[in-house]
DNA sequence: TCTATATACGATAAATATAGTCGTATTTAT
DNA sequence: ATAAATACGACTATATTTATCGTATATAGA
C-alpha cells in the first residue's frame, strides 16, 4: 500500500533528464532506451505532463520534449494528480457513496489521514524534492 | 495510488469499535455482521493485531477481542507495518536490486517523499486520527 | 513531394497485487 | 461431548496496474 506508480516513477526520471538538458529537445525514444521504459508508456506520461506545461513538446524529427519553469515550481499533489487524479487513501474521500459499508465508523481517522497527506505534498514541490 | 488497503480499513473499524466498547470482548463474527466485513479477512486482520498486542484474545465460546492500550499509542508507521510491512512508495527505498532500471536518477527524491511520509507517519498515532 | 521521425490518442491484452474463500486445528465454556 | 470462538495456511477470484498495438497528425530533410 501507498505505493507510487510506474507513471510517476517515469515521469520523476524523465523530468530530471529533462533538467539535467535544458538547452535540447529530448525524445521519448532516448529516455526510454536509457532508463529501459517502454516507449509506448513513457509516451503517454509525457503526453500527461505536456498537457499540464509541466513540458512542453515539438513534433516532427529532432522534436521532442523539454521541462518548463512550471516543472520546478508545481507541488507534489498537482504532479500526482496530472498523472493519476486526485490523491486519496480511499475513494470515499472525494466520492460519496460508500457501497461496501452499512455502517462506516471511520470517516473522521480516514479524512485526517488524508487531509495530512494532502498537506504534506501541498507544501512539496518537484524543485524541493529534486 | 496511495491508497490503504481493506486490511487497514478493516482494522480501523474494528479497533474503533473495540475502543467504544472498552468493557467487554467482542467477537469476529459480532463486527463482520454489524459492518458488512467478509468474516475471514476480517479474521486474520484481527489476529496479526492480536500478534502485535494492539488488541488482546480470549478464545472459546464468549470469547472474542478487546482493545489493549497500545492501540491508542501506536503510531501510524508501525500499524501500517503491522498489517502491510514497512510502508514505502517504492520497493527500492528498503530493498536494493533495482531491477528495473539499468540507470536510476531519481533515488534522490524517491528517499526525500518517503522520508517525508514516514515522518508523517511516526508523528501520527491512532489516538490522533480517531 | 515523399519518407522517416516524432508527438498524440485510444483500445486491448498481459501481468501483478489485492481481496475473498475454503479447510483444518486448537482452545474453552456449557 | 458439543458448540463457539481464535489461529493459520492454501487456494481462487477480482481489481488494478502495466504494457502492447494500431492509427492519426505534424514536420524536417532529401
Amino acid at each position: 500500500m501507498l505505493k507510487i506508480t510506474r507513471k510517476v516513477e517515469y515521469a520523476l526520471i524523465a523530468i530530471r533528464h529533462l533538467k539535467e538538458n535544458p538547452r535540447k529537445l529530448i525524445s521519448v525514444s532516448e529516455i526510454s532506451k536509457l532508463y529501459g521504459i517502454p516507449k509506448e508508456v513513457l509516451a503517454k506520461t509525457m503526453q500527461k505532463l505536456s498537457g499540464a506545461n509541466i513540458v512542453s513538446s515539438v513534433k516532427g524529427p529532432h522534436g521532442g520534449y523539454k521541462a518548463t519553469t512550471k516543472a520546478s515550481k508545481i507541488t507534489l499533489n498537482d504532479f500526482f494528480e496530472v498523472l493519476e487524479g486526485p490523491t486519496a487513501i480511499m475513494d470515499c474521500y472525494f466520492d460519496s457513496g460508500c457501497d461496501h459499508l452499512s455502517n462506516c465508523n471511520i470517516r473522521t481517522p480516514i479524512n485526517k489521514i488524508n487531509d495530512s497527506i494532502r498537506n504534506l505534498f501541498d507544501n512539496l514541490t518537484l524543485a524541493d524534492i529534486a
